[in-house]
RNA sequence: GCCCGGGUGGUGGAACUGGUAGACACGCAGGACUUAAAAUCCUGUUCGCCGAAAAAGCGAGUACGGGUUCGAUUCCCGUCCCGGGCACCA
């Protein structure tokens, strides 16, 4: 009997389905375990070979905790709302709904051929109104509640009311309107209306202004990467700034939990970091200048720096462009200056003024005045400065700031410096540890001290404070499109008003057209009945629905709960989450924050969603190249080129060719000519008969026919190898190239494996004997293997460990069934598919799927000598066999005894000999 | 510019806590079986030197230059290159 991979997995996959084999129930004895993908969205491309890989990985993990005895949770689901879909829509006139339908069946289809044990009786959609019914009763939560910053807790905006009733907001400081101070008096006295915009302040989820990136000509909002130089990237039109109302989430209210929930969580450092770094938590203060300016309507420049030791180093200000007062600054000399200068800026995208290296600014002819020695500091703008962080503006210390001093160079500021001898004029020193020079009362003290002594002195004069400042903003959550979930939010005479529960999921409604809405609104602004009805037209964004996905597959039914808190309590935080590192700082951030809401709110039990984070690398392309000279259709093999890249002095022309029709690296002319009707009547000229391509290594995409199809895989080499392979590339974490070639030895691995059991004419070929100890000692080595590699997720090194295995089984002719038997379980998270047919033709019961996994004896591997590598000053010299229980003296006495270690002591004694017991052993002469 | 990864044979990678560098594969070369091919099996494969060859041996070698150590792919300092991310964060 032969291999017939496409034949047994077709069988088992039904078998699989029939029998309910990945129904996970929720009431069970066995301890749990939750392993979850970061879940897919349904592309039009479909699956290329790089998306598997995470699921690959967790569905080894997910089995492997099966057979150990667990009840695991491994669900799969879609985030089916987003921007391609309605981009499609808008140009082929297929609903939403429709194409992204197509596109999940298309996923479904594909994901089925690798295998995987999801159960897909959990699996949610982030566009179904079953499921966005509870994504929009979550907002309406968030909506209601108000972060508590005396217990750091989210409550009920109920209880916010309560308290302003009775003594105002003296404990409870406006988050976005700081100074913002009344009693409980003249809260009763506010309107409806001022008293709902004043809590708006509070909500966790709020309506506000915001900047969005408007385009007149597409009549449509553009995200960040769809600007490109001030113009939109299809068609060039040009893209201002507009403001809109706009829905936030308060995310900053919870930077503190979210830096302290880190330590509590196990995600790799790297990880950590970008989150710690997005939030950006600093020390600082808050210093207000005077300002001396010809209008003299501005009086005071409030600034955040954390390093006010350097007060007497300031030589200039920088403040934000687009402040609205920056105008009032201005001199009538430089006036126009000024006004080129924000109309240059007004043209830029903040991606861009993110990337730019060039220096730009301008003097704005004000002046601030320094509290301490009166100089007069000139303010200048300039792009490098963000309106967003801090107040705005800077006090810039070019002494000891690498911007601020290259920024003084090109314009030719005059340097003071503080730091005497730390500072050479060439370069900035950043440093904390010089004594202050020149720095009126700070003089003679370390910078390090002298920090809190200028705070305190500024905070006696009023005219300073402490500060903590954080880097995150709040989040943006409206989009003006259509394909997202609908706000339940009704706007009456300019209030939000929550829709009531009972009214979910407001359903999205059936459009005609795709096209934006007047002045930058959403789709949904084109449909009267909607409009009439007064319903917030903006949607949801795509994050939305993805920050607590994994709660719903705890209870996907629940009609009355986003789930039950007893499923929630059950299966509680994900066990190990894979996904990309795309997602560190969005989705990742953003699905924390919502388990934290909603824990304080009483919803769940825990506050963190992923115990455990394991991020999978990208699987690049391997693109292929073909070179066409110029203006010909004649294609020239590589090795023919110039060095220069020509061809008999004629210009080449570097094509991408399709990957799937290159064999390594030698072109199939053949296919390549139907390839496509340009092609077709294609001349090559040859090198020892083949056509050589060239090779890159890029991102995998359509555009650069580097794209490699699950599906061609499955069916030429069948599921296990495709999954077996994908893991023996290499560590999970790391990105790495595709190269099907190496596919091959991995099937011809499952093949050798097949074999052990089967003769393609005898039939089965295991017998019932007893074991011997030398394969009771491959067997044993290899479970500890397996079990430790998959534990750490090494499963690249685990593929290797079955090789081993199988060679040294095949090598003995060892047809043991105890042996093969617990081989097959060991292999069944890998290779599910044979090891299910092979466990049944070798007379077991039941299902692989459910075995035991075998439980290591360290009495069968144990060794009693091992041969020992012994060096001569570090450098191996030889082998020596050596009894495990030889002590030092036995071991030097056989060490120098040895003729091929004795030439290298020409007759003297070794100054010492190392010995570390089962490891190596040293001798220093 | 900043942050995070990573540089090991022709290729993917292994070496888990400082202890035989190159496991396991791919590719390549040679051979067996076959009319032939496929499939399968066997042998070799870091580089250089020495050798007719084999065996054995010698030297170098984990991006580069230093350091610590009996011993460094692994730890420390400096440099270069590649990949990814970013909101110039005061």
């Amino acid at each position: 009997m032969e291999y017939n991979f496409r034949k047994i997995e077709k069988e088992w996959q039904r078998v699989w389905k029939e029998t309910g084999a990945y129904k996970v129930s929720n009431d069970s004895a066995k301890p749990k375990a939750y392993v979850l993908d970061m879940f897919p969205y349904p592309s039009g491309a479909g699956l290329h070979v790089g998306h598997p890989l995470g699921y690959i990985a967790s569905d080894i993990y997910s089995r492997f905790k099966r057979l150990k005895g667990f009840n695991v949770l491994h669900p799969m689901g879609y985030d089916a709302f987003g921007l391609p879909a309605e981009q499609y829509a808008i140009e082929n006139g297929v609903h939403p709904a429709v194409s992204t339908e197509k596109n999940i069946e298309n996923f479904r289809k594909q994901l089925d051929n690798i295998g995987f044990c999801f159960d897909w009786s959990r699996e949610v959609r982030t566009s179904d109104p079953a499921y966005y019914k509870w994504t929009q009763w979550i907002f309406l939560q968030l909506f209601s509640s108000f972060f508590n910053r005396t217990n750091g807790k989210a409550e009920p905006i109920s209880g916010l009311v309560a308290i302003f009733e009775k003594e105002g907001n003296i404990g409870h400081v406006s988050p976005a309107n700081p100074s913002l101070v009344f009693d409980a008096a003249t809260w009763k006295s506010y309107s409806h209306k001022q008293q709902q915009d004043i809590l708006m302040d509070y909500r966790l989820a709020y309506c506000g202004e915001g900047e969005v990136n408007w385009c007149e000509a597409l009549g449509t909002v553009l995200a960040n990467d769809e600007v490109v130089n001030g113009v939109s990237e299809r068609g060039g039109y040009p893209v201002v700034k507009k403001k809109l109302r706009q829905w936030y989430l308060r995310i900053t209210e919870y930077a503190d939990r979210l830096l302290e929930g880190l330590e509590r969580i196990d995600f790799s450092e790297a990880m950590k970091e970008m989150q710690t770094n997005w939030i950006g938590r600093s020390y600082g203060s808050e210093i207000d200048f005077n300002v001396k300016s010809e209008k003299a309507t501005v009086d005071k420049l409030r600034v955040y720096t954390t390093r006010p030791d350097t007060i007497f180093g300031v030589d200039f200000m920088v403040v934000a462009p687009e402040l609205d007062w920056v105008p009032e600054l201005a001199s009538a000399e430089q006036l126009q200056s000024v006004q080129d200068y924000l109309d240059y800026v007004k043209s830029r995208s903040e991606r861009e003024r993110m990337a730019e290296k060039k220096i730009s600014g301008v003097f704005t002819g004000a002046y601030a005045i320094n509290p301490f020695d009166g100089r007069e500091i000139p303010i200048w703008i300039s792009e490098y400065v963000l309106a967003g962080y801090g107040t705005g503006a800077i006090m810039a210390v070019p002494c000891g700031d690498e911007r601020d001093f290259k920024f003084a160079q090109h314009f030719g500021i005059p340097i003071t410096n503080i730091i005497g001898s730390h500072f050479d004029g060439e370069e900035a020193n950043p440093t904390k540890e010089a004594v202050l020079e020149n720095s009126g009362f700070l003089t003679g003290m370390t910078m390090r001290d002298a920090i809190g002594a200028a705070i305190d002195k500024l905070e006696v004069m009023g005219i300073g404070k402490r500060k903590v400042n954080y880097r995150m903003r709040d989040a943006a959550f409206s989009r003006q499109r259509y394909w997202g979930e609908p706000f339940p939010i009704q706007w009456k005479a300019g209030e939000a008003v929550p829709l009531p529960v009972a009214d979910l999921p407001l359903a999205l409604p059936h459009v005609d057209s795709y096209k934006p809405g007047p002045e930058g609104e959403g789709p949904l602004a084109n449909i009267p009945a909607w409009v009439a009805k007064e319903l917030e037209t903006n949607t949801m964004p795509g994050y939305a629905g993805s920050s607590w996905y994994f709660l719903r597959y705890m209870d996907p039914h629940n009609n009355h709960e986003l789930c039950s808190r007893k499923a929630s309590d059950y299966w509680g935080q994900v066990d190990l989450y894979i996904g990309g590192t795309e997602h560190a700082v969005g989705h990742l951030l953003y699905s924390r924050m919502w388990t934290k809401a909603l824990y304080d709110l009483g919803y769940i039990g825990h506050d963190e969603p992923y115990k455990k984070l394991v991020n999978q690398g990208m699987i690049q392309g391997s693109s292929r190249f073909v070179f066409r000279v110029n203006g010909t259709n004649t294609f020239v093999s590589k090795g023919l080129l110039s060095a220069d890249g020509t061809y008999q002095g004629k210009t080449i022309d570097k094509l991408h060719v399709d990957v799937n029709i290159v064999d390594g690296y030698e072109l199939d002319t053949q296919a390549f000519t139907k390839w496509r009707p340009s092609f077709a009547d294609a001349e090559f000229i040859l090198e020892d008969g083949k056509y050589i391509c060239d090779s890159e290594v890029e991102k995998m995409s359509k555009g650069k026919y580097n794209t490699v199809n699950p599906d061609d895989l499955v069916d030429k080499y069948g599921a296990d190898t495709f999954r077996m392979y994908e893991m023996f590339l290499g560590p999970v974490e790391m990105s790495k190239p595709w190269d099907t070639k190496g596919i091959e030895g991995v099937h011809r691995f499952l093949k050798k494996f097949w074999r052990l059991f089967m003769d393609e004419e005898k039939g089965l070929l295991v017998v019932d004997e007893p074991a011997t100890a030398e394969e009771l000692k491959i067997l044993h080595r290899t479970i500890r293997k397996i079990e430790e590699d998959t534990e750490r997720f090494s499963f690249n090194t685990a593929v290797s460990s079955f090789m081993i295995c199988v060679n040294e089984l095949t090598e003995l002719k060892s047809r043991k069934k105890s042996i093969l038997s617990d081989l097959l379980v060991l292999i069944t998270p890998y290779a599910p598919h044979i090891a299910e047919e092979l466990w049944h033709q070798i007379g077991n019961a039941g299902s692989v799927l459910d075995a035991a996994f075998p439980v290591f004896d360290e009495k069968y591997v144990r060794e009693s000598a091992k041969a020992y590598p012994v060096a001569i000053n570090g450098k191996t010299r030889a082998e020596i066999t050596i009894s495990l229980e030889a002590n030092q003296q036995e071991v030097e006495q056989i060490v120098l005894a040895d003729t091929s270690i004795a030439k290298w002591l020409e007759g003297k004694p070794p100054k010492k000999v190392i010995y570390v017991k089962n490891k190596m052993i040293n001798v220093v002469i």
